[in-house]
DNA sequence: TATGGTAGTTACCAAAAAGTAGGAATTGAG
DNA sequence: CTCAATTCCTACTTTTTGGTAACTACCATA
């Protein structure tokens, strides 16, 4: 007799999904991963996604630094500056992530999109 | 100017969190993973992930197989027999899972889990 | 005094995801 | 005729997620 609570707190898999499967987070990790100095601001960020919100860029820029997967350096000058990094955790999962994507470049070429609608 | 409805259509993580990003889909593709048979049967997936529902189970079947990544074979008898296996396209994505899963098991110890409430 | 630029936050609202409870279909066994 | 076993489906409700727009704070510059 398994309590669902904790069940969950054991299983790797739903920690994952539960903390970075949500919209934007592996974006996010990637747009670090993938630029040149390992470093970007908050609205190059957005650049990056362009179609995130401000609020929920916030978010999950929030949410990863709280699971110490990237980190956040704060300037104080005006207008402010503020440049997030990956940290050492968050470069540790970057392997792991690129496997995925490349996988999804080789096959879901071959996968039917049906949920994809042409308007 | 990038359109966000082509921007996500060329998107690959987007992709991949959009089509089994979901809560369950990747628990039922290790299940059968790890299975000895790599067959299981409705009521013994619902065992391996013990507080999901029927609804979510039948629908998460539904989108893997609509998704090539999982195969349903229904056998013909009373009481009805259904069995779920991995397809090739589904067992190319494997590796990319477990390496995933076991950053998961090494590095969620040091995270700390403060969206975890224990009461 | 007013404006601009950066990095957010907040309140409000709509849509999507997911849980619950019940029903449906099948047919051999009793 | 009824029940049991298995695999779902449907209606209903709740919870979670995400979007929009407006707002803050800072100070330098015009």
């Amino acid at each position: 007799m398994k309590d669902p609570k904790t069940d969950y707190l054991t299983c790797p898999i739903r920690h994952v999904i539960g903390k970075f499967g949500d919209k934007w987070s592996l974006l996010v990790l990637y747009s670090l991963h993938t630029s040149e100095s390992g470093v970007l601001r908050f609205n190059e960020l957005r650049k990056h996604m362009n179609d995130c919100s401000q609020k929920m860029l916030s978010a999950t820029l929030k949410n990863l630094e709280r699971l110490s997967l990237i980190h956040r350096e704060v300037y104080p000058v005006v207008p402010p500056k503020v440049e997030y990094s990956l940290t050492q955790t968050g470069l540790s999962l970057m392997p792991s992530i690129t496997s995925l994507i490349e996988w999804a470049q080789k096959h879901f070429k071959e996968v039917i999109p049906k949920d994809v609608i042409i308007d």
